[in-house]
RNA sequence: GGAGAGAUGGCUGAGUGGUCGAAAGCGGCUGCCUGCUAAGCAGUUGUAGCCCGCAAGGGCUACCAUGGGUUCGAAUCCCUUUCUCUCCGCCA
């Protein structure tokens, strides 16, 4: 959520902002004109409300017969009050509601642009494998070697589901384990292992909702949401907090499954596992003070660049642009591995696995996230940011295609080997 | 799931209809004092919003888990929800 002061103060720089996005100026307009309503209405609400309180006082210390002839007029002026009352409560839910309906201003370093074509590619690493076959897909090494059921996965699950056995499975889980491992002991993050439901403000705090409820899955008789990523736990866990600035920063790092009802991708990336209603992920999540959000940033990408570098496979860092950044983000840099044979017949392509952001203050707003910068100063919103590190269908992804041989077994990554007791091979 | 108790400021805890933004203690901060180290004495100390003022500062409003209700007036009475604790049940 953006600051209201920002729309009083500076109603031109939000304007520019929004407009790089694509929300139209007249936004700004209609949410000043509320906020007006709003204040006017409560200034003199309150103006009547401190006549009223002294008129009451003076009851208590009136005899029984004055009581008697005052009652009345005072019972009319609190429902004047009231209704004055209930007049703003329901402007300022307009207010609201169009505050947190609007996305977070783009950072000044995030190019203009209309769509992904228009992000920019910040660096390519490591070279593509030259192959003396024709490298197949996923799904087919998978599944001829056993260890992904994409069809047992639909009957149990219904499409968009699928099944990891054997070394595929543990694949996974060494992957989990491995990539936890870096962040915590070469990076200095926390681990924590959270919920993986949710309460409905949770998902207010990150910017979930109310906005995109159709890309999440709820209990229909309990406030429980199935978390569709990490950030959304580990954001909220200080949420309502005043932390010291010693405290700062903040640097967590969680493996949690996520849900997604990819509502709005029906009919994209059906093959394979690409895209899922049920996917794992480690994500890292910072909380830090303002002045250091960019450079967190940075180290954050690194973070996540380090998985990539360590797995040698050929990735690119990608600065999304304004017009394909998300709802909350102030900046994103996208991670994209290298998969030859991803899209079937079609080729190779580079698969986003990680998202690395930095939401300023927006998210904080929502999620009242505070922090005291010096002792005895007035508390300010932190900055979030979080990254993935990294999603793992993606990673099972660009590794059984990257790693694949002629005969149909996969190289395991060297890094994982340790992980998945010294094994060098996956064959049939 | 059943029965009961509870939720007050940074913490402990008093407060059952007006003089309560809230006693007291602890903690924090400021000053004073003392050669027996940490105590004594005095003062001060919640958050947010709005308004006035160049400022220092001042005024008003709201907040005693939450949301409603009763009342001229609610921390206090009634109801809702959430959470915590105790006992019972169930259980990896």
């Amino acid at each position: 959520m953006l600051d209201i002061r920002l729309f009083r103060e500076q109603p031109d720089f939000v304007k520019e902002g929004l407009l790089k996005i694509g929300v139209a100026p007249a936004t700004v307009d209609e949410v000043r004109g509320l906020d007006e309503r709003v204040r006017a209405l409560k200034t003199d609400a309150e103006a009547k409300k401190a006549q009223l309180n002294s008129a009451n006082k003076a009851m208590g210390k009136a005899s029984p017969e004055e009581r008697e002839t005052k009652r009345a007029e005072l019972r009319a002026e609190g429902d004047a009050i009231n209704s004055l009352d209930a007049q703003r409560a329901e402007i300022e839910r307009e207010l609201q509601k169009r505050l947190l309906d609007i996305p977070n201003l783009p950072h000044e370093k995030v190019p203009v642009g209309k769509d992904e074509h228009d992000n920019s590619v910040v660096r390519t690493v490591g070279t593509p494998r030259s192959f003396d076959f024709t490298p197949r897909p996923h799904w087919e090494i998978g599944e001829k070697l056993g260890i992904l059921d994409l069809e047992r996965g639909v009957k149990i699950s219904g499409s968009r589901f699928y099944v990891l056995r054997g070394a595929g499975a543990a694949l996974q889980r060494a992957l989990i384990t491995w990539m936890l491992d870096i962040h915590i002991e070469k990076h200095g993050y926390t681990e924590v292992y959270t919920p993986f439901v949710v309460k409905e403000e949770c998902l207010y705090g990150t910017g979930n909702l109310p906005k995109f409820a159709d890309n999440l899955y709820h209990d229909v008789e309990e406030d429980f949401w199935l978390v569709p990523t990490a950030e959304v736990p580990v954001t909220n866990l200080h949420r309502d907090e005043l932390l010291e600035a010693s405290a700062l920063p903040l640097h967590y790092v969680a493996y949690t499954p996520c849900f997604r009802r990819e509502k709005m991708s029906a009919g994209r990336d059906v093959r394979g596992i690409k895209r899922g209603h049920q996917f794992d992920k480690v994500e890292m999540v910072k909380l830090c003070a303002p002045e250091s959000s960019d450079a967190e940033l940075e180290l954050l990408l690194d973070n996540a660049e380090d998985v990539c570098r360590a797995l040698e496979i050929p990735y690119r860092v990608v600065l999304v642009c304004t017009g394909d950044k998300t709802f909350s983000s102030a900046i994103t840099y996208d991670l994209e591995l290298y998969a030859p044979a991803s899209k079937g017949e079609e080729g190779a392509e580079w698969l986003e696995v990680s998202s690395c952001s930095n939401f300023r203050d927006f998210q904080a707003r929502r999620a009242n996230l505070r922090y005291r910068p010096e002792p005895g100063a007035k508390p300010e919103f932190v900055h979030t940011l979080n990254g993935s590190g990294l999603a793992l269908p993606r990673v099972m992804i660009a590794i059984l295609e990257n790693y694949q041989n002629s005969d149909g077994s996969v190289t395991i990554p060297p890094v994982l080997r340790p992980y998945m007791h010294n094994r060098v091979l996956i064959t049939a």
